[in-house]
DNA sequence: ATGAAAGCGCTAACAC
DNA sequence: GTGTTAGCGCTTTCAT
């Protein structure tokens, strides 16, 4: 049961060699005669023996083929889509993929950073959650390369992947205002990620630009949850006033938003950030981007890295492109 | 830039004291004065030390805190809800999480197996994608115990946690039999997972029991993506005598009918297995469970076998509810 | 309360 | 071609 697993020098013993040549003979390495290998394999099979590689990677540089990503939890569908990308693309580079959700929880995540780092993980995903001004000291820390995914910290240069967010905004923004509405209501998240933070300000320049004020009393930050939007979008139609379009900042606050507009008779225009499963069936208009592809690149930066190389931060922007599907084409009442 | 990080003993060094003594003090081991280990603590700071826990590792017995999942890939909601739970368990026991995703291909799956294992992982959880024979060989292999989600390998006595796959077929036969319903039709995944093969055959013995044969033509197996499965009920219900119902046997199956029922006057009943988001905004009646419990689960029968537990294999079985939400109350046309 | 020596399982460096 | 020695960074004896 609990016996330890065999080490290379049991293998040894067993194929009559020393340590050494049964290590190259099962490395695959040169200089080791066809019949002494055969024998040394054999007796590793007898003996079902399997490489002990914390002792290899201690031996060698003192570092593991893990590589960790820190992000809000997996069941959140834009997380598992980041994560499905940067798993595939390490992948190929044998390296394996360490997940640890940090809740969005500032505290959490920075315990989360150490304890990858004291793995010896070869580079580290951040999907920054909370506060992120604690990277300024860990960047970089003694060769980890560090990539930020979709909110890099602020005032903090470092490889990071983000959606263009302002980009995509502004096609809501315009999509909206050229179906003639003005009266449109913003529903963000919390203010404190640099990616929501982005999508406010780029909504509220594409109305000022548009000479479109009206909009103003109906913003909404720090909604979080599909619940607690689901409410704000209830309250927000039972104004006397109601908006007659609603923009909803990620995929969250859209499925929040599509729960409260359910059996309305005429019910707002809606785009969402972000698309989801099953929009094409709902009818859903969103600003669209390639998740996957977002954690598939910061993997690609983290791999470069890895390999040496140097030089300065980088960004790669994943584009967004507006999928019409019919909610965002339903014209003011 | 790529300085190798610092060691203990250059703590030690640069406090004035042994090794062990710097070892003590960062470990909180008694027998430390106060002022010694004030001063190794901030030699520590001042050098930016971080423990190698590989090295550590290594010491104590060669294994590390990481536990593998093995499973699809993460952008199916089906993994990711389950890696989510996995990890929140995991975490309450300082446990990590690796995750790799098979593709559900039995010989990358058995790879990832090996991988893993080197890596010294505490536990192996693993949902298996194909043939799942070679299990039996690499079960309880030196004591590090495997758990299988979802889909025990047929004929092997291990931990596992799973589905009540009978009953809630159970319940989705009984529920659409009731509306009315005799031509169902029954659209499954590769028949090659124990879980799917165990949705068919409740079915089956379902409408045996029923006495109704009238399904059997509708009977499509081997349906893999949400692609496929709408063309296949696209077939389905272009047939002279089309069905009155389906009954989709998982998630990205139900994506596919309700892709195919898109738009139509008047569409067939359909209840699928496994619950998902937006069902309720779509009005999909499912046969919904606990993903996220079931990797929560499989955690701890994880957790519990490192902790030492020994005794024979167990099996928690989670349980499935019927949620009505009108697709499945459809009357037969 | 502190330290010296040994060794976890492996590979790098250098013999032979 | 093969073996010997040393050592990765840490913890575990066992001294002192």
């Amino acid at each position: 049961m609990h016996t330890r697993p065999p080490t290379l020098s049991q293998v040894a013993a067993r194929a009559g060699v020393s340590l050494k040549t049964a290590s190259r003979a099962l490395n695959g390495e040169p200089y080791v005669s066809g019949a002494t290998g055969q024998r040394v394999r054999e007796a590793a099979d007898e003996l079902g023996y399997r490489l002990n590689s914390l002792a290899r990677d201690l031996r060698t540089g003192g570092t593991s083929p893990l590589v960790g990503l820190i992000s809000g939890d997996l069941a959140n569908p834009f997380y598992s889509a980041v994560a499905s990308g940067v798993e595939r693309e390490l992948r190929r580079h044998g390296l394996l993929l360490v997940t640890a959700n940090s809740d969005e929880d500032g505290q959490l995540e920075r315990s989360l950073v150490e304890a990858l780092l004291e793995r010896r993980v070869r580079a580290l995903l951040v999907v920054p959650g909370g506060d992120s001004r604690e990277y300024q000291r860990v960047r970089d820390d003694h060769g980890v390369p560090f990539v930020f995914l979709d909110r890099p910290p602020a005032g903090l240069a470092a490889d990071s992947v983000l959606i263009d967010n302002a980009g995509g905004t502004q096609q809501a923004a315009a999509h909206l205002l050229a179906g003639g509405h003005r009266r449109i209501a913003l529903v963000a998240d919390l203010v404190r990620t640099t990616s929501q933070q982005a999508r406010i300000d780029g909504f509220t320049a594409a109305m000022e630009a548009a000479g479109n004020p009206d909009w103003e009393p109906y913003l909404r930050t720090g909604v979080h949850d599909a619940a607690t939007a689901e409410r704000t979008i209830g309250d927000l139609l039972a104004l006397d006033d109601p908006p007659t379009a609603l923009f909803t900042t990620n995929n969250r606050l859209t499925t929040g938003a599509l729960r409260a507009l359910r059996g309305l008779d005429r019910p707002p225009a809606l785009v969402g950030f972000d698309d989801f499963e099953l929009a094409d069936v709902v009818g859903t208009t969103v600003i669209a981007h390639d998740m996957t592809e977002l954690g598939r690149q910061a993997a690609r930066l983290a791999h470069e890295r890895i390999g040496g190389h140097t030089g300065p931060p980088r960004t790669v922007v994943i584009p967004t492109t507006l999928i019409a599907r019919g909610s965002g084409e339903r014209p003011p009442r």
